[in-house]
DNA sequence: CTGAAAGCGCTTACAG
DNA sequence: CTGAAAGCGCTTACAG
């Protein structure tokens, strides 16, 4: 019962045709007798031919597989994005009948992603993570290979998709602002990073959105080492905001076991926010509003414009993603 | 300065030799001289010329990729383990010059799976994980792709790889008898799971081996949901153990709540193990005693026994993984 | 030890 | 609308 292969060739002999008509009647390219279609087509359906995409892939220079490079650091990687994100990007190359190949990548190492390049399996890439010192895309725009980042990238002019970190922030602070919350504060991570900068901007522009001044004295960036981010706090609580918005969920968590240990109730005496949601904070109570950022939606993007590349259109430089703001109990003003 | 790929013609002409020749040197098989393979590896280190893993493919007929079947569900998914799964899988394979494929498989969902078998893009596929209707599993051996799956496979006859379960939870139970532990309980899921029903085999044998008779009313399994796992702690706890063991993390952090929620502290009341530990318990304080598997390994051996089926020899159906007993703080015994 | 030739399973100008 | 033929870039009997 075992399938020797179905060729092309065995359906032209079977069919009484060349094998040149049948690729024809597969691929639809070219002008072709619809009957000639038809039963090339029902043949294939009927004995479950499936083309050798190596061949195909040989034929037309091309592999017809994209790699999707996954950090290799197990600490400070959001798994559960990732893990949305391969099923965003296999799912959207299954549609136009690409496949997706693996490969590991650490800030100073690259040698999966050169295989990959080098053997000519794939024909581009999504790099799931960006590093500063953008190694693999300067590796890749080197070699020639097609690639996408997912997060802004250190390198200039590297198509990226990003998430909309400045209007998302934007509007979670409008939101604050507008259920009341009117001394909020800000503990965050270093201003080094370009996303913790949007992150900052879009609370700023919110103030301003309404006509107010952000309290600067109630912003304090710089670490996300939970030590310091514990003394931040201390010192931000001698002046009362009535809301905490962390810039990240890391941050966040460090907040929350802080105002627990100090005994301080969230929503009761004071509000908290993250601008960033990965699974961490899911099982916490209270729930805490954030922001949520559909990683399905990455990499389905993530593909679709990484192909648009690979096809030789000029894909724009930078995709920006949907976000919802998940308003939860920690941030429910307490009626007085 | 753009590579037009290099072929193997290129370096036949330039080298003055017959592709033949080229092909053989690189390959290292059939007879040629060391002089001209000397030549030969020179000029392609030198041009820095990479074989094109499709033609290469199509003229032998395989693939040099093998698929991985990532779970897509998001509940229930030790990702961690995943992720240092498919790095033991990526370079275990990357030593063989193979490179591995991604699919999504849920319980009821295999067309990624499909997909990759039936265009002929892989030589082999590694199941992440079973389901209890071995979806995957029975496709395959149907197609007749070579395949194993990492965990039980409810197919009888698959190769698959695993933790030892039974001798790992033995020692681990040794390990608590001997450190002077003599009431110990057990709580734990379904022992419908097979995985289940070994541990507590382990934690039997453990008592066997010392002469001991498992108190049998300190076995509380059946369910892993966490209000059942705490009316049975409950229920445990009149019966006053001196140390409870649980069958896996999710139990054992139920556990590790009610306990705190009812103040009794740990090591000091009561000690607490868990038979298998996933990073969830990573940041609990006390740290906590429990098994560790390791998924990298788990991984580049899945791949070395596939790439044995794949090449035709017998794998063993049955490969069983190493395991690291980590003593912690939840059973440092009070001294009295 | 080395080569000419056929073949892996497709695609695609080029002719009809 | 259809085919014969060359080609994609390798490998591998088969001869020498």
């Amino acid at each position: 019962m075992e399938n020797r292969k179905l060729t092309i060739d065995d359906i032209a002999r079977d069919l009484g045709i060349s094998k040149t008509t049948v690729s024809r009647a597969i691929s639809g390219k070219g002008r072709i007798g619809r009957e000639t279609t038809a039963r090339v087509l029902a043949y294939i359906e009927e004995k479950k031919y499936k083309p050798s995409a190596l061949a195909k892939g040989l034929a037309q220079s091309k592999t017809f597989n994209v790699a999707f490079a996954m950090p290799g650091e197990s600490k400070f990687v959001d798994l559960p994005f990732f893990q949305k994100c391969m099923w965003g990007i296999t799912s959207a190359a299954a549609k136009k009948d690409y496949d997706v190949m693996l490969c590991v990548v650490c800030e100073n190492d690259i040698t999966g992603l050169k295989r990959l390049a080098e053997n000519h399996k794939v024909d581009g890439v999504i790099l799931g993570r960006t590093y500063e010192n953008a190694l693999a895309e300067k590796y890749l725009t080197e070699e020639g290979v097609p690639f996408l980042t997912i997060g802004t990238s250190a390198l200039p002019g590297a198509v990226q998709i990003d998430n909309d970190h400045v209007e998302a922030c934007r509007k979670l602070t409008a939101r604050l602002i507008k259920s009341g919350y009117n001394k909020i504060a800000v503990i965050g991570g270093r201003t080094e990073h370009i996303v913790n900068r949007c992150r900052l901007e879009g609370f700023r522009k919110a103030h301003e959105d309404c006509g107010l001044d952000p309290d600067e004295n109630l912003i304090l960036t710089g670490s996300s080492e939970p030590a310091k981010v514990s003394a931040a706090l201390d010192r931000l609580l001698k002046k009362h905001p009535d809301c905490i918005v962390c810039t990240d969920d890391s941050v966040c968590i460090t907040v929350l076991n802080r105002l627990a240990a100090l005994g301080v109730s969230i929503p009761e005496d004071i509000g908290v926010a993250s601008f960033y949601n990965s699974t961490t904070l899911d099982n916490h109570r209270p729930s805490v509003t954030s922001l949520e950022f559909d990683a399905s939606e990455a990499g389905t993007l993530a593909f679709d414009v990484l192909l648009e590349r690979i096809d030789g259109s000029p894909a724009k430089e930078l995709t920006l993603l949907g976000y919802n703001i998940m308003e939860r109990e920690s941030t429910r003003r307490p009626v007085k």
